[in-house]
DNA sequence: AATTTAAACTAACAAGTGTTAGTTTTGTTA
DNA sequence: TAACAAAACTAACACTTGTTAGTTTAAATT
Protein backbone atom coordinates (compact mmCIF):
# COMPACT_ATOMS: atom_id res chain seq x y z
CA UNK A 1 0.00 0.00 0.00
CA UNK A 2 1.52 3.26 -1.13
CA UNK A 3 1.51 6.26 -0.40
CA UNK A 4 -0.82 9.11 -1.54
CA UNK A 5 1.29 12.71 -2.93
CA UNK A 6 -1.31 14.12 -0.24
CA UNK A 7 0.66 11.96 2.41
CA UNK A 8 3.92 12.47 1.11
CA UNK A 9 3.71 16.26 1.49
CA UNK A 10 2.36 15.69 4.81
CA UNK A 11 5.40 13.62 5.70
CA UNK A 12 7.54 15.81 4.11
CA UNK A 13 6.25 18.82 5.66
CA UNK A 14 6.33 17.87 9.05
CA UNK A 15 10.22 17.19 8.74
CA UNK A 16 11.03 20.53 7.54
CA UNK A 17 8.59 22.23 10.47
CA UNK A 18 10.53 20.03 13.02
CA UNK A 19 13.78 20.81 11.90
CA UNK A 20 13.01 24.71 11.14
CA UNK A 21 9.83 25.89 12.29
CA UNK A 22 6.57 26.52 10.79
CA UNK A 23 6.75 30.25 9.53
CA UNK A 24 10.73 29.70 8.24
CA UNK A 25 9.43 26.89 5.82
CA UNK A 26 7.63 28.43 2.68
CA UNK A 27 5.74 26.62 0.40
CA UNK A 28 8.65 27.09 -2.18
CA UNK A 29 10.87 25.12 0.21
CA UNK A 30 8.89 22.68 1.20
CA UNK A 31 7.81 22.30 -2.90
CA UNK A 32 11.54 21.40 -3.54
CA UNK A 33 11.94 19.24 -1.43
CA UNK A 34 9.74 17.18 -3.52
CA UNK A 35 11.44 18.25 -6.57
CA UNK A 36 8.20 19.87 -7.76
CA UNK A 37 6.99 23.93 -7.81
CA UNK A 38 5.84 25.75 -5.14
CA UNK A 39 1.68 25.71 -7.20
CA UNK A 40 1.95 22.18 -7.75
CA UNK A 41 1.37 21.90 -4.10
CA UNK A 42 -1.89 22.99 -4.64
CA UNK A 43 -3.23 20.49 -6.77
CA UNK A 44 -3.02 18.18 -3.41
CA UNK A 45 -3.56 20.14 -0.38
CA UNK A 46 -5.18 23.76 -0.06
CA UNK A 47 -3.56 25.38 2.63
CA UNK A 48 -0.54 25.66 4.25
CA UNK A 49 -2.40 25.55 7.05
CA UNK A 50 -4.41 22.83 6.43
CA UNK A 51 -0.76 20.90 6.23
CA UNK A 52 -0.50 22.12 10.09
CA UNK A 53 -3.42 21.37 11.07
CA UNK A 54 -3.65 17.81 9.39
CA UNK A 55 -0.26 17.11 11.44
CA UNK A 56 -0.95 18.20 14.79
CA UNK A 57 -4.12 16.56 14.84
CA UNK A 58 -3.46 13.28 13.76
CA UNK A 59 -0.91 13.07 16.92
CA UNK A 60 -3.23 15.10 18.77
CA UNK A 61 -6.14 12.41 18.39
CA UNK A 62 -4.33 9.52 18.44
CA UNK A 63 -2.90 10.78 21.90
CA UNK A 64 -6.31 11.28 23.57
CA UNK A 65 -7.88 8.29 22.21
CA UNK A 66 -5.42 6.03 24.64
CA UNK A 67 -5.62 8.19 27.39
CA UNK A 68 -9.22 7.40 26.59
CA UNK A 69 -9.15 3.84 26.74
CA UNK A 70 -6.42 4.01 29.70
CA UNK A 71 -9.08 5.67 31.66
CA UNK A 72 -11.82 3.20 31.74
CA UNK A 73 -9.52 0.24 32.23
CA UNK A 74 -9.59 -1.74 35.58
CA UNK A 75 -6.13 -1.09 36.55
CA UNK A 76 -4.33 0.80 39.39
CA UNK A 77 -3.27 4.04 38.84
CA UNK A 78 0.22 2.86 38.87
CA UNK A 79 -0.10 0.50 36.06
CA UNK A 80 -2.15 3.35 34.30
CA UNK A 81 0.81 5.72 34.38
CA UNK A 82 2.76 3.38 33.54
CA UNK A 83 0.97 2.74 30.21
CA UNK A 84 0.81 6.14 29.29
CA UNK A 85 4.45 6.39 29.43
CA UNK A 86 5.13 3.90 27.55
CA UNK A 87 2.32 5.22 24.75
CA UNK A 88 4.29 8.57 24.74
CA UNK A 89 7.64 6.52 24.19
CA UNK A 90 5.60 4.66 21.04
CA UNK A 91 4.49 7.82 20.18
CA UNK A 92 7.35 9.25 19.56
CA UNK A 93 9.13 6.70 17.81
CA UNK A 94 6.60 6.46 15.45
CA UNK A 95 5.86 9.98 14.94
CA UNK A 96 8.85 12.17 15.66
CA UNK A 97 8.72 14.53 13.45
CA UNK A 98 4.80 14.95 13.77
CA UNK A 99 5.15 15.46 17.56
CA UNK A 100 8.31 17.39 17.69
CA UNK A 101 5.85 19.95 15.02
CA UNK A 102 2.74 19.80 17.53
CA UNK A 103 4.90 21.06 20.44
CA UNK A 104 6.32 23.83 18.86
CA UNK A 105 4.14 25.05 16.19
CA UNK A 106 0.40 24.80 17.73
CA UNK A 107 0.36 28.47 17.90
CA UNK A 108 0.41 28.88 14.28
CA UNK A 109 -2.49 26.87 14.05
CA UNK A 110 -5.58 29.11 13.25
CA UNK A 111 -9.44 28.98 14.62
CA UNK A 112 -11.09 25.92 14.37
CA UNK A 113 -7.98 23.74 13.77
CA UNK A 114 -6.55 25.49 17.22
CA UNK A 115 -9.41 25.15 19.02
CA UNK A 116 -9.73 21.27 18.11
CA UNK A 117 -6.03 20.73 19.62
CA UNK A 118 -6.65 22.75 22.24
CA UNK A 119 -9.66 21.10 23.31
CA UNK A 120 -8.18 17.66 22.72
CA UNK A 121 -5.30 18.40 24.84
CA UNK A 122 -7.76 19.79 27.55
CA UNK A 123 -9.33 16.64 27.65
CA UNK A 124 -6.02 14.57 27.63
CA UNK A 125 -4.68 16.33 30.48
CA UNK A 126 -8.45 15.87 32.74
CA UNK A 127 -8.27 12.57 32.56
CA UNK A 128 -4.51 12.30 33.14
CA UNK A 129 -5.46 14.60 36.56
CA UNK A 130 -8.01 12.28 37.25
CA UNK A 131 -5.96 8.91 37.14
CA UNK A 132 -3.20 10.55 38.99
CA UNK A 133 -6.36 11.80 41.39
CA UNK A 134 -7.18 8.43 42.02
CA UNK A 135 -3.89 6.99 42.78
CA UNK A 136 -4.24 9.87 45.30
CA UNK A 137 -7.45 8.25 46.59
CA UNK A 138 -6.44 5.14 46.75
CA UNK A 139 -3.10 5.26 48.61
CA UNK A 140 -1.00 4.76 45.90
CA UNK A 141 0.66 7.87 45.24
CA UNK A 142 2.26 10.82 47.81
CA UNK A 143 -0.24 13.53 48.83
CA UNK A 144 2.12 16.11 46.25
CA UNK A 145 0.01 19.25 44.56
CA UNK A 146 -1.82 17.95 41.72
CA UNK A 147 -0.65 20.32 39.50
CA UNK A 148 2.91 20.17 39.90
CA UNK A 149 3.09 16.20 39.15
CA UNK A 150 0.37 16.54 35.90
CA UNK A 151 2.95 19.31 34.64
CA UNK A 152 6.57 17.79 35.70
CA UNK A 153 5.54 14.31 34.25
CA UNK A 154 3.64 15.76 30.78
CA UNK A 155 6.42 18.64 30.14
CA UNK A 156 8.68 15.56 30.26
CA UNK A 157 6.32 12.55 28.09
CA UNK A 158 5.75 15.45 25.46
CA UNK A 159 9.35 16.55 25.16
CA UNK A 160 10.94 13.14 24.81
CA UNK A 161 11.31 13.71 20.50
CA UNK A 162 13.93 16.12 21.43
CA UNK A 163 16.11 13.49 23.54
CA UNK A 164 15.18 10.88 21.08
CA UNK A 165 16.23 12.95 18.26
CA UNK A 166 19.76 13.14 19.51
CA UNK A 167 20.01 9.30 20.07
CA UNK A 168 23.52 9.26 20.94
CA UNK A 169 23.68 7.38 24.19
CA UNK A 170 19.65 6.86 24.90
CA UNK A 171 18.39 3.03 23.87
CA UNK A 172 14.83 2.41 23.34
CA UNK A 173 14.73 -0.35 25.69
CA UNK A 174 16.86 1.86 29.05
CA UNK A 175 14.14 4.54 28.20
CA UNK A 176 11.36 1.89 28.28
CA UNK A 177 12.72 0.75 31.57
CA UNK A 178 14.26 3.77 33.36
CA UNK A 179 11.62 6.25 32.25
CA UNK A 180 8.79 5.07 34.25
CA UNK A 181 11.34 4.42 37.23
CA UNK A 182 12.57 8.23 37.46
CA UNK A 183 9.05 9.56 36.64
CA UNK A 184 7.10 7.83 39.25
CA UNK A 185 10.05 6.48 42.03
CA UNK A 186 12.32 9.40 41.80
CA UNK A 187 16.05 9.61 42.00
CA UNK A 188 17.06 9.58 45.60
CA UNK A 189 17.68 6.36 47.21
CA UNK A 190 15.60 5.62 49.95
CA UNK B 1 17.66 54.00 37.31
CA UNK B 2 14.94 54.00 34.13
CA UNK B 3 15.39 51.83 30.96
CA UNK B 4 16.70 52.82 28.07
CA UNK B 5 14.78 52.95 24.94
CA UNK B 6 16.97 49.69 23.95
CA UNK B 7 15.91 48.05 26.29
CA UNK B 8 12.50 48.54 26.25
CA UNK B 9 12.33 47.48 22.79
CA UNK B 10 14.10 44.06 24.28
CA UNK B 11 11.39 43.52 26.90
CA UNK B 12 8.62 44.24 24.43
CA UNK B 13 10.28 42.02 21.90
CA UNK B 14 10.61 39.53 24.28
CA UNK B 15 6.40 39.42 25.02
CA UNK B 16 5.92 39.42 22.02
CA UNK B 17 8.05 36.78 20.53
CA UNK B 18 6.89 34.77 23.53
CA UNK B 19 3.18 35.08 22.49
CA UNK B 20 3.75 34.45 18.66
CA UNK B 21 7.08 33.52 18.04
CA UNK B 22 10.14 35.28 16.38
CA UNK B 23 9.21 34.55 13.08
CA UNK B 24 5.34 35.46 13.46
CA UNK B 25 6.50 39.36 14.75
CA UNK B 26 7.57 41.81 12.40
CA UNK B 27 9.75 44.48 13.14
CA UNK B 28 6.21 46.68 12.17
CA UNK B 29 4.12 44.56 14.65
CA UNK B 30 7.13 45.25 17.31
CA UNK B 31 7.50 49.25 16.63
CA UNK B 32 2.99 49.61 16.54
CA UNK B 33 3.33 47.83 20.06
CA UNK B 34 6.12 50.55 20.80
CA UNK B 35 3.39 53.53 19.50
CA UNK B 36 7.00 54.26 16.92
CA UNK B 37 7.41 53.15 13.35
CA UNK B 38 9.47 50.22 12.22
CA UNK B 39 12.68 52.02 10.23
CA UNK B 40 12.61 54.07 14.30
CA UNK B 41 13.66 50.70 15.84
CA UNK B 42 17.25 51.15 14.31
CA UNK B 43 18.08 53.62 16.05
CA UNK B 44 18.20 51.71 19.06
CA UNK B 45 19.30 47.87 17.54
CA UNK B 46 21.18 46.69 14.92
CA UNK B 47 19.00 44.20 13.60
CA UNK B 48 16.01 41.95 14.34
CA UNK B 49 18.51 39.14 14.86
CA UNK B 50 20.60 41.17 17.64
CA UNK B 51 17.31 41.49 19.93
CA UNK B 52 16.73 37.75 19.70
CA UNK B 53 20.40 37.20 20.77
CA UNK B 54 20.39 39.40 23.22
CA UNK B 55 16.95 38.12 25.06
CA UNK B 56 18.34 34.41 24.43
CA UNK B 57 21.84 35.12 25.52
CA UNK B 58 21.13 37.10 28.94
CA UNK B 59 19.26 34.43 30.43
CA UNK B 60 21.30 31.44 29.19
CA UNK B 61 24.58 33.22 30.52
CA UNK B 62 22.76 33.39 33.76
CA UNK B 63 21.76 29.48 33.97
CA UNK B 64 25.44 29.27 33.40
CA UNK B 65 26.78 31.11 35.45
CA UNK B 66 24.44 30.21 38.65
CA UNK B 67 25.46 26.27 37.55
CA UNK B 68 29.23 26.82 37.68
CA UNK B 69 29.19 28.35 41.49
CA UNK B 70 26.90 25.42 42.49
CA UNK B 71 29.21 23.21 41.03
CA UNK B 72 32.03 24.16 42.79
CA UNK B 73 30.41 24.63 46.10
CA UNK B 74 31.37 22.29 49.20
CA UNK B 75 27.68 20.71 49.29
CA UNK B 76 26.48 17.20 48.79
CA UNK B 77 24.67 16.04 45.21
CA UNK B 78 21.23 16.44 46.63
CA UNK B 79 21.60 20.24 48.08
CA UNK B 80 23.28 21.12 45.01
CA UNK B 81 20.33 19.59 42.64
CA UNK B 82 17.81 21.26 45.36
CA UNK B 83 19.79 24.84 44.50
CA UNK B 84 19.40 24.46 40.78
CA UNK B 85 15.67 23.89 41.09
CA UNK B 86 15.19 26.80 43.15
CA UNK B 87 17.41 28.72 40.42
CA UNK B 88 15.13 27.59 37.97
CA UNK B 89 11.98 28.99 39.90
CA UNK B 90 13.25 31.76 40.61
CA UNK B 91 14.57 32.80 37.15
CA UNK B 92 11.05 31.60 35.51
CA UNK B 93 10.06 34.45 38.00
CA UNK B 94 12.22 36.96 37.10
CA UNK B 95 12.55 36.28 32.74
CA UNK B 96 9.36 34.87 32.42
CA UNK B 97 9.26 36.14 28.59
CA UNK B 98 13.22 35.82 28.11
CA UNK B 99 13.11 31.91 29.00
CA UNK B 100 10.34 31.70 26.88
CA UNK B 101 12.05 32.92 24.15
CA UNK B 102 14.93 30.96 24.90
CA UNK B 103 13.10 27.63 24.42
CA UNK B 104 10.70 28.10 21.43
CA UNK B 105 13.34 30.20 19.78
CA UNK B 106 16.61 29.67 19.94
CA UNK B 107 16.77 27.66 16.73
CA UNK B 108 16.34 31.11 15.12
CA UNK B 109 19.27 31.92 16.41
CA UNK B 110 22.09 32.64 13.34
CA UNK B 111 25.91 31.86 13.16
CA UNK B 112 27.61 33.02 15.99
CA UNK B 113 24.76 33.86 18.52
CA UNK B 114 23.74 30.25 17.78
CA UNK B 115 27.32 29.11 18.36
CA UNK B 116 27.34 31.23 21.57
CA UNK B 117 24.04 29.83 22.83
CA UNK B 118 24.53 26.15 22.24
CA UNK B 119 27.84 26.35 24.03
CA UNK B 120 26.45 27.74 26.99
CA UNK B 121 23.81 25.22 26.73
CA UNK B 122 26.27 22.56 26.47
CA UNK B 123 28.23 24.06 29.59
CA UNK B 124 25.23 24.09 30.93
CA UNK B 125 24.06 20.11 30.89
CA UNK B 126 27.96 19.25 31.24
CA UNK B 127 27.83 20.13 34.75
CA UNK B 128 24.51 19.13 35.37
CA UNK B 129 25.76 16.08 34.48
CA UNK B 130 28.75 15.91 36.86
CA UNK B 131 26.69 16.75 39.76
CA UNK B 132 24.60 14.07 38.91
CA UNK B 133 27.38 11.62 38.71
CA UNK B 134 28.50 12.59 42.00
CA UNK B 135 25.51 12.00 43.36
CA UNK B 136 25.94 8.45 41.74
CA UNK B 137 29.37 8.03 42.99
CA UNK B 138 28.74 9.00 46.60
CA UNK B 139 25.49 6.84 46.69
CA UNK B 140 23.04 9.37 47.04
CA UNK B 141 21.01 8.75 44.07
CA UNK B 142 20.03 5.93 42.56
CA UNK B 143 21.47 3.67 39.24
CA UNK B 144 19.44 4.94 36.72
CA UNK B 145 20.54 5.71 33.33
CA UNK B 146 21.99 9.29 33.77
CA UNK B 147 21.11 10.80 30.58
CA UNK B 148 17.19 9.93 30.95
CA UNK B 149 17.80 11.63 34.24
CA UNK B 150 19.37 14.70 32.95
CA UNK B 151 16.83 14.73 30.13
CA UNK B 152 13.55 14.58 32.65
CA UNK B 153 14.98 16.32 35.31
CA UNK B 154 16.18 19.59 32.50
CA UNK B 155 13.28 19.73 30.57
CA UNK B 156 11.28 19.73 33.16
CA UNK B 157 12.33 23.08 34.74
CA UNK B 158 13.38 24.47 31.17
CA UNK B 159 9.46 24.43 30.47
CA UNK B 160 8.24 26.23 33.65
CA UNK B 161 7.34 28.92 32.07
CA UNK B 162 4.56 27.68 30.30
CA UNK B 163 3.08 26.45 33.87
CA UNK B 164 3.49 30.01 35.91
CA UNK B 165 2.05 31.59 32.51
CA UNK B 166 -1.33 30.11 33.70
CA UNK B 167 -1.32 30.85 37.33
CA UNK B 168 -4.48 28.58 37.76
CA UNK B 169 -3.68 26.96 40.62
CA UNK B 170 0.20 26.66 41.09
CA UNK B 171 1.59 28.86 43.75
CA UNK B 172 5.10 29.95 43.94
CA UNK B 173 5.19 28.54 48.02
CA UNK B 174 4.13 25.37 46.58
CA UNK B 175 6.12 24.67 43.38
CA UNK B 176 9.28 25.47 45.56
CA UNK B 177 8.12 22.94 48.07
CA UNK B 178 6.48 20.40 45.88
CA UNK B 179 8.61 19.99 42.74
CA UNK B 180 11.96 19.10 44.15
CA UNK B 181 9.87 16.54 46.45
CA UNK B 182 8.60 15.22 42.82
CA UNK B 183 11.78 15.28 40.51
CA UNK B 184 14.23 13.84 43.45
CA UNK B 185 11.75 11.70 45.34
CA UNK B 186 8.64 10.47 42.57
CA UNK B 187 5.42 10.12 42.97
CA UNK B 188 4.28 6.99 44.02
CA UNK B 189 4.73 6.26 48.31
CA UNK B 190 7.16 3.78 49.76
C1' DA C 1 20.08 81.62 22.58
C1' DA C 2 22.95 78.46 20.04
C1' DT C 3 24.49 73.94 19.44
C1' DT C 4 24.54 69.24 19.79
C1' DT C 5 22.51 64.80 20.40
C1' DA C 6 18.77 61.47 20.68
C1' DA C 7 14.95 59.70 18.60
C1' DA C 8 11.40 60.07 15.83
C1' DC C 9 9.72 60.51 10.87
C1' DT C 10 8.70 59.54 5.40
C1' DA C 11 9.80 57.05 1.44
C1' DA C 12 11.61 53.49 -0.75
C1' DC C 13 14.33 49.14 -1.88
C1' DA C 14 14.79 44.31 -3.17
C1' DA C 15 13.36 40.04 -1.90
C1' DG C 16 10.10 36.77 -0.37
C1' DT C 17 5.17 35.34 0.94
C1' DG C 18 0.79 32.25 0.05
C1' DT C 19 -2.13 31.56 -3.46
C1' DT C 20 -4.81 31.60 -8.08
C1' DA C 21 -5.60 30.96 -13.11
C1' DG C 22 -4.77 28.81 -17.00
C1' DT C 23 -1.95 25.47 -19.57
C1' DT C 24 0.83 21.48 -20.62
C1' DT C 25 2.62 17.01 -19.65
C1' DT C 26 2.23 12.26 -17.95
C1' DG C 27 0.15 7.99 -17.15
C1' DT C 28 -3.95 5.10 -16.98
C1' DT C 29 -8.37 3.36 -18.55
C1' DA C 30 -12.13 2.67 -22.11
C1' DT D 1 -5.85 4.85 -30.21
C1' DA D 2 -8.82 8.09 -28.01
C1' DA D 3 -10.35 9.99 -23.81
C1' DC D 4 -9.72 11.09 -19.25
C1' DA D 5 -7.75 12.17 -14.94
C1' DA D 6 -3.75 13.22 -12.15
C1' DA D 7 -0.12 16.04 -11.44
C1' DA D 8 3.07 18.84 -13.05
C1' DC D 9 4.10 23.48 -15.20
C1' DT D 10 4.52 29.05 -16.13
C1' DA D 11 3.16 33.50 -14.95
C1' DA D 12 1.33 36.51 -12.15
C1' DC D 13 -1.28 38.71 -8.15
C1' DA D 14 -1.35 41.49 -4.01
C1' DC D 15 0.92 41.82 0.13
C1' DT D 16 4.51 41.53 3.70
C1' DT D 17 9.32 41.28 5.02
C1' DG D 18 13.86 43.48 7.11
C1' DT D 19 16.42 47.23 6.27
C1' DT D 20 18.56 51.78 4.45
C1' DA D 21 18.85 56.76 3.32
C1' DG D 22 17.84 61.09 4.24
C1' DT D 23 15.15 64.42 6.95
C1' DT D 24 12.66 66.56 10.75
C1' DT D 25 11.46 67.16 15.54
C1' DA D 26 12.29 67.16 20.55
C1' DA D 27 15.31 67.32 24.42
C1' DA D 28 19.57 68.24 26.68
C1' DT D 29 23.82 70.77 27.06
C1' DT D 30 26.89 74.68 26.34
Amino acid sequence: MSLTRKQEIIITASRLFKERGYNAISMRDLAAEMGIKAASLYNHISSKQEILGLIILKVAEEFTQHINTIYLDKLSSIKKLEAIIQNHIEITLKYTHHLACMNNDWIHLEDEYKQRYLNLRNEYESKFRQILQQGKDEGELKDIDLEIVVFSVLTTLRTLHIWYAKKTSIQVATLQQDLPKTLLYGIVKS
